[in-house]
DNA sequence: TATATATATGAAACATTTTTCATATGAAAT
DNA sequence: ATTTCATATGAAAAATGTTTCATATATATA
């Protein structure tokens, strides 16, 4: 890791440690779509899932296009299926009950 | 991603948003050290930093060894490693600045 | 056994993040 | 030009997370 990365990895982190944030990008590996359709498929608020999508596209986990008056959001697939393996990698080995972690 | 790995995502994140968390996995990479080096390097109490680690052993990302009275912590390069590298490419592409991510 | 040393822990104080609600913006349809 | 639809935004309220401080535990040493 260089020197100062630190910060971003905190910002990093800190957009991927949220539920909200996590269930979007998971519906996101299906394929593109719009707010609406995330605030049904997620059953949250418009106002919300607006609100979480945003930290989302600065870091560039997501990016959006203007569609008419819609937004459609596309995941980052590079960075985000080799994080997740990362992830899921850790939780097999070290995360005992079907790799669901401790705590 | 394997369903219901949502929380253990969570978790997982979670344990690594904190500077104080980064900071001591940062230093860890040199090699194993006791809680007492890990505060004089981070210059942070004792008991902050015995609180934070708790996570990052509960999560598997460091593990802690008794030596006499004293309590090695050693980073679990595996994950880390890859961790740590998934972040740095997203940084050099994504993240204009030298690496450093937008927000 | 008493004392010193290293680390952990509980709980209150403090700080940051999330969620909600009301409203703003902006593009399309009437 | 007005209305409607999709999304964004600001700010207060609610929820979570972090830090500090006092104290507990456990091992080594005198």
């Amino acid at each position: 890791m260089k020197k100062g990365l630190s910060q971003t990895c905190y910002t990093f982190f800190s957009t991927m440690a949220n539920p909200t944030r996590l269930a979007a990008l998971e519906h996101l590996r299906e394929g593109p779509m719009n707010v609406s359709q995330l605030a049904e498929a997620l059953d949250q608020e418009q106002s919300m899932v607006s609100h979480n999508l945003r930290p989302l596209v600065l870091c560039r986990f997501v990016h959006v296009e203007r569609r008419g008056r819609e937004r459609v959001y596309t995941l980052n697939r590079e960075t985000l299926e080799a994080l997740f393996n990362v992830v899921e990698n850790h939780a097999e080995k070290y995360c005992p009950t079907g790799g669901r972690c401790l705590r």
